[in-house]
DNA sequence: AGAATTTGATATTTATAAATATCAAATATT
DNA sequence: AATATTTGATATTTATAAATATCAAATTCT
């Protein structure tokens, strides 16, 4: 689907996700540092961020500003991500995954070699993708707890 | 089993839980307005804490002292406890259910009126009691969803 | 060539959540 | 009878998370 395709296209320079964010050039490696965004990356290892990654971090500041939730909430929230059900990680592999057994930190920001997910680039996972808004993680859950 | 029973007795009155927990009576009364806890009521509405609320309210006290989640973070976690599966809530009394709905307060601070909680006290459901300790829920969903 | 971005570290500011401290009048406890 | 608890409101303090501001040297962009 063109639409969608359009939404993840690396586009903006940090300095114009800053500006359009109105928040700091700083802030936005904050962010990314702790785990609560992936900006796609040049060879040059230059950030972009796409229309989704601004529409994500829409999200996190109205959690933080609006909602009150702190950082390291909005981490342990991400961390109840079911990304082995999301990710059909084999039994086996779950119990050695760091990302399965935190309940700190999302599963994106694990390294996860030896599983299902080292081929992958979390950027296009639905695990990070599909629950930035806090309502989508309990709507996934109402799904699937009937 | 007598060692779970004497732990959920009505023991001690809130300056005594106050002390034990090295906090002000006030911040505990804060703690239940916010909904992190249920404190035991007498006849004459004077608050009782067990043992288990002290362990509960420990919990707590280290989600915002050492993880610093904030009491919004918490109460969204809280609101990420599948009560409808925990209550076996039927599909049609979920709708119109507002813990059900809500992803910014646990079910337990609602009235839900007109369903399978109205009869029931929260102080005594599983949805309350079993999911005080962050890693609690993960591993609930981890036992779902294989 | 000049502007922007990179990493990494340190330092400071700012905003505000969390906790405490009041008050007062009524009721309960021991 | 003296002490403690209740609700409810307001005000203040404290602690710290969140954000900004620096720096510098190397690389990349336009």
């Amino acid at each position: 689907m063109e639409t969608i395709e359009k939404y993840e296209v690396p586009l903006y320079p940090i300095s114009t996700a800053a500006r359009l964010l109105g928040i700091s050039v700083h802030t936005l490696r904050m962010y990314e540092k702790e785990g609560l965004i992936i900006p796609f990356k040049k060879e040059s290892n230059h950030r972009l961020y796409s229309e989704s990654d601004i529409d994500r971090l829409l999200c996190i500041r109205k959690a933080i500003n609006e909602s009150k939730i702190s950082i390291a909430g909005i981490k342990s929230i991400f961390a109840l991500i079911p990304c082995w059900e999301i990710t059909s990680c084999s039994i086996e592999d779950r119990e050695k995954c760091e990302a399965y057994v935190s309940h700190s930190s999302p599963c994106w920001s694990f390294k996860h070699e030896e599983n299902i997910c080292s081929d992958l680039d979390c950027r296009k996972c639905d695990a990070y993708q599909n629950y930035t808004e806090c309502g989508s993680l309990k709507e996934k859950y109402k799904s699937i707890l009937r």
